[in-house]
DNA sequence: TGCACCGATGTTTTT
DNA sequence: CATCGGTGCA
């Protein structure tokens, strides 16, 4: 039982085996601190410390997930009971759990961002500002920032300081949008990301007996990636963990990137002041790259000024050396990268999940997916417009998120004439109006739009009544039905099946596939929530997860595919084979972020992060014109080029520009002198392409398969002899005699099979 | 009210 | 370039 400290060195299985008082283990990136975390919570639990008193916190629910799964490895089962998940998700299970001390519904629901900065346009709107002035965006931004602070619009009004910044931009009404967003969000019985930490601490410190509950729940606190904490998370770890003190973090500071959200590095540099009697660890010895890599990474790290004394140390082999490779454009560039994973893959013997693309900006990634499919590589894109973000998708949220919580208002909005209902825009500010002078939800004056007064058309009024009527009718499912059954009842009911059904234009059909993908979705929710809780899967709880997912926290890991993804989602992976693409001045560093050292220093870790994701092989490319907003600009290599140590790269010219000598030291001059206008159309992409999505992955997948006589396994039903299949695309139906259950219909594409034999 | 078209506008990174 | 919001007409 115990050999499993074996696993670790010296300085890990120390880090480990202390487990009580504050701690801090500063870990290099590869140096094995997932498997500290792992083992420490091994540790804990096989000394007897119950899961449910332990509480850890990562950065991604799939992180939490893979934790919880090694665990298990090691001491069972049990390892489902720890508290375990990313702040925004633990926070907001507590937060439902409490809900009433502050003054919350516990059914409330979460805007994500796009809700919220619609709520913000509509409050400009309603004040009347200038929409000039007033960028509903910035401004939504400089809430979630003063929200990451706790600055409540009350101590916003103490601070000179602030209102004095307000008036200099000219918005000095900025506050009372401010103030109105909050009195809306919660009117709505809604929670913002920023809520789910704010109201967590309001809770925290309002409520001396909440604290005192969790502060005893919580015997043993774990964070990872601390350096990634914003002010407001800092506060709640301090005020959980204040009682017993055992609180361990785990971070990296060179891997600090997300200070655009308020995460404050300073979180991590001043731990061993915030608590006494600190006990510091590092790892340092990575075990993840070869010494080529880690030395070209030292070699970058090194020019930031503001770091922990760290070093990271391999004993892996040398290695290649890293490859940087100068294209013309950004299609060429796509190409190159296309060809050499090609070849990578044949020489080396490598699959296609072994490589990732990086990117500073998802934009970019636009060339390599027309590159790779025309080579007929796998790929899969993550993050940019998640799924969980489509229109389709959230129209059908939309729905769900009113039947379960009313006062929803941008669920409302959103879903009052959608589909086309004959609602207007004219008729849905009257009732907006309305709800604000009588102080009651939009729904509640569209329920009663009978008895009240507006001036609004029969017609219309009988519209609305048809509206309500339909969420009344689903409503009355909720008690009795599943999170499958009700969302199956809501996209045949509101009409949006059929809307896109009956167009059939390849978007629509793509829609269709998506939302059939939700489905899916929404079964596969029922079904682990039927297996791993007493839960029986209801909406409430399938709401509460979605709007906290994220596209890294999808399983994919089976499916050999190459990934795309920007440098901040690949924070925590690693890949044998790494493409680093669009090394560009401006572009990485982005040009937000040249304009002062702090800035820099952070676009210098995530350049940082991204060579340390490779195992053997890193490519560096870097283009001299690039499709920038439609029209071509010449671009220059990025500093960080040429901050590399030279001893560790290769410079190569592709075969397919010039043969030049171009030697590493006159990048830069040469650049100056050829800035070449670059005049060829830009490749057009084949107009029959359909993106590639997730839906068309699942869907479908046993038309050619599945044949009769197949014994196959269904998630509840068991395995089962295909009697039957009828029908076609879509709608292929399988008759399956289950061993448990009988005999069944399924419609394919929501069964999930697998083909025993 | 709904649809078709037009011009303005914007891209950093995400829970 | 692509999306979105606004405008004008049926």
């Amino acid at each position: 039982m115990n050999n499993y400290l074996n696993n670790l060195n010296e300085s890990q299985l120390k880090a480990t085996l202390q487990t009580d008082g504050p701690m801090i283990v500063i870990a290099g990136a590869g140096s094995g601190k997932t498997r500290v975390l792992t083992y420490k919570i091994a540790h804990l639990m096989t000394k007897g410390v119950d899961p449910f008193n332990i509480l850890a916190l990562t950065f991604t629910n799939k992180a939490a997930r893979e934790m919880k799964e090694r665990i298990s490895g090691i001491v069972g089962e049990e390892a489902k009971n720890l508290w375990m998940g990313t702040f925004h998700s633990v926070f907001a299970k507590i937060l439902r759990i409490e809900a009433e001390k502050i003054g919350y519904s516990s059914n409330f629901t979460i805007y994500d961002t796009e809700d919220s900065q619609k709520l913000v346009l509509s409050v400009i709107k309603e004040l009347n500002l200038d929409k000039e002035i007033y960028k509903y965006k910035n401004i939504y931004s400089r809430i979630s920032s003063l929200k990451n602070s706790l600055i409540t619009p009350k101590i916003y009004g103490q601070s000179d300081e602030l209102i004095e910044s307000d008036k200099l931009a000219k918005r000095s009404s900025f506050i009372n949008v401010y103030v109105e967003y909050i009195n809306r969000c919660f009117k709505a019985g809604v929670m913002d990301f920023d809520d789910l930490l704010l109201k967590t601490n309001e809770l925290l410190s309002k409520s001396p007996n909440v604290l005192a509950k969790y502060q005893n729940l919580f015997k043993y606190i774990l964070v990872d990636e601390y350096q990634d904490t914003n002010h407001s998370q800092y506060l709640i770890v301090k005020a959980l963990s204040d009682k017993f003190q055992n609180i361990c973090v785990v971070g990296d500071d060179a891997q600090s990137i997300y200070s655009f959200r308020g995460a404050n590095i300073k979180n991590i540099l001043n731990f061993q002041r915030d608590y006494h009697e600190v006990n510091v660890f590092r790892l340092e010895q990575n075990y993840r790259s070869t010494k080529n890599i880690v030395n070209a990474a030292n070699s970058i790290i090194e020019k930031n000024e503001n770091k922990l004394d760290k070093v990271v140390w391999t004993e892996n082999e040398t290695g290649s050396k890293i490859n940087i490779t100068r294209l013309l454009t950004d299609g060429e560039e796509g190409r190159f990268v296309a060809s050499s994973i090609f070849e990578s893959k044949m020489r080396n013997q490598y699959n296609n999940k072994d490589f990732v693309i990086l990117y500073r900006t998802n934009a970019q990634s636009r060339a390599f997916e027309d590159s790779l499919r025309k080579k007929n590589i796998p790929y899969r894109v993550y993050g940019g417009l998640s799924f969980y973000q489509r229109k389709e998708i959230k129209d059908v949220l939309a729905y769900l998120r009113l039947i379960v919580n009313n006062s929803d208002e941008e669920a409302f909005k959103r879903i009052i004439n959608f589909p086309a209902r004959g609602i207007g825009q004219t008729s849905i500010d009257k009732l907006i109006i309305e709800s604000k002078q009588r102080k009651i939800s939009i729904y509640d004056v569209a329920r009663n739009i009978n008895e009240s007064n507006l001036s609004i058309g029969l017609k219309i009024r009988n519209k609305i009544s048809d509206f309500v009527l339909s969420i009344e009718k689903a409503k009355l499912m909720l008690k009795e039905s599943n999170a499958f059954e009700i969302t199956e009842e809501v996209i045949k009911s509101s009409g949006i099946y059929k809307l896109y059904k009956k167009e059939e234009s390849l978007e629509s059909i793509n829609r269709i596939q998506n939302i059939e993908e939700l489905l899916n979705g929404v079964q596969d929710f029922v079904d682990t929530q039927l297996y791993n809780s007493e839960s029986k899967g209801t909406i409430e709880e399938f709401l509460q997860d979605v709007a906290l997912v994220t596209d890294l926290d999808q399983d994919h890991e089976n499916q050999d595919k190459v990934s795309l993804m920007t440098i901040h989602l690949a924070k925590g992976l690693e890949f044998p084979c790494v493409y680093i693409v669009g090394l560009e001045e401006n572009l990485f560093p982005s040009a937000m972020n040249i304009n002062s050292r702090d800035e820099l220093e952070e676009e210098r870790r995530l350049f940082y992060v991204a060579l340390t994701r490779a195992q053997k092989e890193i490519n560096i490319s870097y283009v001299i014109t690039r499709y920038r907003w439609g029209k071509l600009i010449d671009s220059e290599p990025s500093r960080f080029i040429d901050e590399i140590d030279e001893k560790y790269i290769n410079i190569l010219t592709p075969i397919t520009s010039k043969k030049e000598n171009l030697s590493f030291n006159n990048i830069n001059r040469r650049f100056n002198r050829n800035k070449i206008r670059y005049n060829k159309p830009k490749p057009r992409i084949p107009s029959n392409y359909v993106k590639v999505n997730r839906a068309s992955s699942k869907i479908n997948l046993f038309d050619d398969n599945l044949v009769t006589g197949n014994i196959v396994s269904h998630v509840r039903f068991g395995k089962g002899e295909v009697l039957k299949l009828e029908g076609k695309g879509n709608d292929i139906r399988a008759e399956i005699n289950f061993e448990k259950g009988g005999v069944k219909k399924l419609l394919l594409r929501f069964a999930k099979l697998k083909i025993i034999s």
